[in-house]
RNA sequence: GCCCCGGUAGCUCAACUGGAUAGAGCGUGUGGCUUCGAACCACAAGGCUAGGAGUUCGAGUCUUCUCCGGGGCACCA
């Protein structure tokens, strides 16, 4: 819809040979104005008479025919489409995104697999996913990544908490408790090797974790293997690369990254004892992102704030451009039930686990709860208003409409009445509902372009509550005049199509019937 | 102490990157099913956008200071 609009000024101006001092804006006009798009274009005109230029600019474009009114208040030259536009774009359909160029990796959720998902973990996991659906259907070749931390000194200690609790001994140091590890445990036979528990163990809660991804619709193209980076020599390939760059030096006993551009201090990459850090795998990892892609994509919890500019560094070192890296962090959710806030701590085993807040609250609720808000406010997530008051839940005004309109089709079929696009018999208490529905793919590409997919959420909100009040006002199906319901049955079927495609936007079920 | 993110209606949050008279949901109050699904609709109440100063035609949005909340400052992940 605003690249109609900005294609309909732009027109203008070039009929009036308009010399331009800048970008010019779209935007929506506010209500007083009863229009309902506005341009700056005038102002950023270059002649000095700017209330002349917006005169002129308005007469230019109320001579194209898609306007009903064109009206100057300035800075602002305000435009109402004619309802002939409007309907010839709800009939035409969205413009579909052309492919875009650039090809977009996005990884998230990388949860270690040293225990089932919790409830920290699902924001980014609902966040990330929703984000890989907008940038594909926006034209992005996308792929997406799981990078699992597979070796190391957390896995070697997962597999001795397993062993020592089958002998019964008490938890090594900074050790691992509760079920999963028990369970493990009894499948075991004392005489095993560490690695080969730690393997075991691995495997097992990692096809966990999964099961509960797929839960929210959530599959991953590629869980990326830590363990591979070294195995396959891409860890040794990296460190190589960086030594080139003469970024890597020794002092006391360890061996240093230099990062102090964008850190404050330089970091470790083997530590005295011999064994490397986390970070050392992680450059391979992102050297070996950027092989595959143009825009590497992270998302976060906001307590990896500080690894930022140590990676982007790093990133850079290997002739990468660090703007290509683009990390998104997500504020940490507060879980509530009612007033209580619930204390959470991994060491007491107070922790919720993902699997728990789904069979409570459903899958659907949980993605559109987390999803809703942008990443960067941190938010209270309360169980008992997401369980108790299911339905009352913004998630099912939204399947709600939908189910609607498909009971409707439903009734249409029996009536024999088929949707036929709108002609004139659509009138003017459609109005809003069309322009919303022309305004999808503008809220997708700004989702895409912010990569925030609370966007999507806000707009089906609006969407389906002009739908339900279109709906309590006029009867789409009436015996009586066919050709009325026909086209408002198209309308509608507009409606559900967009309804749906934002849904899927977010990984959320467009149920038929509820 | 330093760095990052927040502070908007009673609560949870929006506001299309600086636009005009700041919007939803929940909660509260009133009204609406003989009619395509009432998990819905209509109307109402509720605001000095934490506070001060600045930038310009114009600020919730940008700069700066103060206050409050969250997170981070490892040879842990």
């Amino acid at each position: 819809m605003l690249d109609f609009i900005r294609e309909a000024v732009n027109g203008a101006l070039n009929l009036l040979g308009a010399e331009m001092t800048g970008d010019f804006d779209v935007m929506t006009a506010p209500d007083f104005t009863n229009c309902d798009y506005a341009t700056n274009a005038a102002v950023k005109m270059a002649v000095k008479n700017k209330k002349k230029a917006a005169d002129d600019l308005a007469g230019a474009l109320e001579k194209s025919g898609l306007f009903e009114d064109v009206k100057v208040i300035m800075p602002f030259v305000n435009m109402k489409l004619a309802m002939g536009s409007l309907v010839k774009m709800l009939n035409d359909g969205d413009r579909p995104f052309p492919a875009k160029k650039e090809k977009l990796l996005i990884e998230f959720v990388s949860a270690n697999p040293t225990g089932p998902l919790h409830i920290g973990h699902l924001r980014g996991a609902v966040m990330g996913d929703a984000l890989a659906r907008i940038f594909s259907f926006t034209g992005y070749e996308v792929i997406t990544h799981y990078y699992v931390n597979d070796r190391g000194r957390q896995v070697r200690l997962l597999g001795e908490s397993i062993l020592a609790a089958k002998a019964g001994q008490p938890q090594p140091e900074g050790g691992y408790s509760g079920d999963c590890v028990n369970g493990i445990a009894k499948d075991i036979s004392s005489g095993d090797s560490v690695e080969k528990i730690s393997d075991m163990a691995v495997e097992r809660i990692l096809a966990g974790i999964k099961t509960t991804l797929v839960r929210l619709g959530i599959v991953f193209d590629i869980f990326y293997s830590e363990k591979k980076l070294y195995d396959e020599g891409h860890v040794s390939r990296t460190l190589e690369k960086l030594k080139d760059k003469k970024a890597v030096f020794e002092k006391d006993g360890a061996v240093w990254l230099d990062v102090s551009d964008r850190d404050d201090k330089d970091r470790v990459l083997y530590k005295t004892d011999g064994e490397p850090t986390y970070f050392l795998s992680d450059i391979a990892y992102h050297d070996e992102k950027f092989n595959e892609a143009d825009i590497c994509i992270n998302i976060w919890g906001a307590d990896h704030h500080g690894y930022v500019g140590r990676l982007k560094s790093a990133v850079e070192l290997l002739g990468r451009n660090a703007d290509k890296l683009e990390i998104i962090l997500y504020q940490l959710v507060r879980l509530k039930r009612g007033d209580q806030l619930l204390k959470m701590s991994k060491r007491d085993g107070t922790f919720l686990l993902a699997d728990d807040v789904i069979d409570e609250v459903g899958p659907d609720a949980v993605r559109f709860f987390l999803v809703s808000r942008k990443g960067d406010a941190q938010m209270d997530f309360d169980l008992d208003l997401a369980k108790e008051q299911s339905s009352k839940n913004p998630v099912y005004y939204l399947q709600y409409a939908h189910a609607r309109i498909c009971s409707i089709f439903e009734k249409a079929g029996e009536m024999g009445i088929q949707a036929s696009p709108c002609g004139g018999m659509i009138g003017e208490e459609a109005r809003d509902i069309i322009k919303k529905i022309c305004e999808f793919t503008d809220k997708a590409a700004l989702a895409s372009q912010e990569r925030a997919p609370h966007h999507i959420t806000g707009y089906l909100m609006e969407l389906c509550g002009l739908f339900h009040g279109y709906y309590d006002r006029n009867k789409v199906l009436d015996g009586s005049d066919p050709l009325l319901s026909s086209q408002r049955l198209f309308l509608a079927g507009r409606v559900r199509e967009t309804v749906k495609k934002g849904l899927g936007l977010l990984g959320i079920t467009a149920p038929e019937r509820m």
